[in-house]
RNA sequence: GGGCGUGUACCCAAGUGGCCAACGGGGUCAGACUGUAAAUCUGAUGGCUUAUGCCUUCGAAGGUUCGAAUCCUUCCACGCCCA
């Protein structure tokens, strides 16, 4: 077992801030003295079926926890689902339906078993609906007495919003408070959260203290950026690399990985790997390219498996670096379109390839499509597809059959 | 409830009767260059049976006009101020 000095060193790779930290330290005590495991809370909020990279930051935390003998409480949020977290917004969330939460909600656990250890001693599930539909409004009033809004507004992004003239509705207030009181109903005794959630971690430890219980710890980790190198990774971006994302083709871990910045390499490695950075840093300075490459190759080895990270390298030398066409790619009948000869915009949508037959014409006078490795420039040609046959867009490849 | 504003394509934002499928910026996609990228440069960015043609689009519905994103009416939404 780890000395809590040493757990506390080994937090600190990921944590941005502990709030506070000798509190952190006296739980952390308590718990070795009494053999009584501390209640780690995460929640998520199920607004999408993907769980992001960005995830993976707190989550490995908790994970860490787990591995000293602690116990993680993942909330879903089904609830505060329908508020909508409007931490870090500038405008309302749309509100989900109940059927489409539910449906996200599903496959978060499944998504989450990539990182954390998911027995029954290790994993507590809980959703919010458990304690929140049974409210009434006397209680929600009680809830929302807690605060004020001059504390509300104290937050950068509901300010910023109120100053700019942005509407903000009265239910985007609740959100905290609402995840505040899972801490309360969950006796949790540290959170986990992004950086952007320092605030409504804050309101659980009041809450908590309110209703006469030891307020939690709260730990929050730093953002991983995204994508497009420059905003945070999140689902409402589009900028994000999933879990379960595969790990090559064209949407695929190696291939995202590989065309971020290199400027990002050592937050990534910092914070989705344990690799010491003292050799990790020297690859990047040494080879940023290679750097990524290793590190697409670790990512995929943690959520897939070291072939398919060997797979997708290889994949990856094929398609980019090669400029030959991959082993695998989408396929697609012709069959639908009725008989041949078909246009070859009309082809590119059936693809997938091209939003509209104008988008495909367009491409195609920009010199982006080939035929089974042949360039074509004439937007007019037709083909009779009576054999498997592989077009390319840009970076993207379909193969067509008969 | 009253007053004043605002509502344009993925986002921001010009346009205030015909030259508007609608300037510009961002984003996105593609081409060149590369290390896969980043940066840079270039092009594209409503739909259709590719047509100097048709259809749909400037919050919604009506109206005026040969002709409307632009004018009028009503409605809706949002912001600010007053109550």
């Amino acid at each position: 077992m780890m000395s809590i000095d040493d757990q506390l060193a080994a937090l600190s790779r990921r944590t941005e801030r502990i709030v506070p930290e000798a509190d952190l330290r006296a739980k952390l005590e308590r718990s070795t003295k009494t053999g009584t495991p501390l209640r780690i809370k995460l929640g998520m909020d199920p607004t999408a079926p993907d769980v992001t990279l960005g995830h993976a930051v707190p989550l490995r935390v908790v994970r860490q926890f787990q591995d000293w003998g602690h116990k993680a409480v993942l909330i879903i949020g089904d609830y505060t689902a329908r508020v909508g977290d409007p931490s870090g917004r500038n405008k309302t969330r749309p509100q989900l339906s109940g059927e489409e939460i539910d449906q996200n909600a599903r496959t978060y656990v499944e998504q989450v078993g990539k990182i954390l250890l998911t027995d029954a001693a290790h994993l507590e599930t809980r959703f919010n609906g458990e304690w929140f539909a049974k409210m009434n409004l006397l209680d929600v009033l009680r809830l929302t007495s807690k605060k004020s809004v001059a504390q509300m507004l104290e937050r950068e992004d509901f300010k910023n919003r109120y100053t700019t003239g942005v509407d903000i509705r009265i239910h985007e207030f609740l959100y905290p408070l609402m995840q505040g009181w899972d801490s309360v109903m969950t006796d949790a005794d540290v959170e986990m959260g992004g950086s952007d959630q320092l605030f409504n971690n804050l309101v659980g430890r009041d809450l908590q203290a309110d209703a006469e219980k030891p307020g939690q710890a709260v730990i929050v980790t730093p953002l991983l950026v995204g994508t497009d190198g420059v905003k945070k990774m999140s689902k409402s971006q589009k900028n994000y690399i999933g879990v379960t994302d595969p790990a090559s083709g064209p949407s695929g871990m190696f291939g995202k990985i590989m065309s971020l910045p290199d400027v990002l390499m050592e937050s990534y490695y910092t914070l989705l790997t344990d690799l010491p950075m003292g050799p990790v840093k020297e690859q990047i300075q040494r080879s940023p390219r290679d750097a990524k490459i290793a590190l697409a190759k670790h990512l995929i080895t943690w959520l897939h498996t070291a072939e398919a990270a060997n797979t997708a390298e290889a994949d990856f030398v094929t398609q980019f670096v090669k400029h030959e066409a991959p082993q695998e790619m989408p396929e697609f009948g012709v069959g639908e379109l009725g008989p041949g000869p078909h246009k070859l915009p009309a082809l590119l949508v059936r693809a997938g390839l091209a939003a509209s037959n104008g988008e495909g014409t367009r491409k195609i006078k920009e010199g982006a499509v080939s035929i089974d490795g042949e360039k074509v420039t004439d937007f007019q040609k037709c083909l009779t597809i009576d054999k498997a046959t592989v077009l390319k867009l840009g970076r993207k490849y379909a193969r067509l059959l008969p």
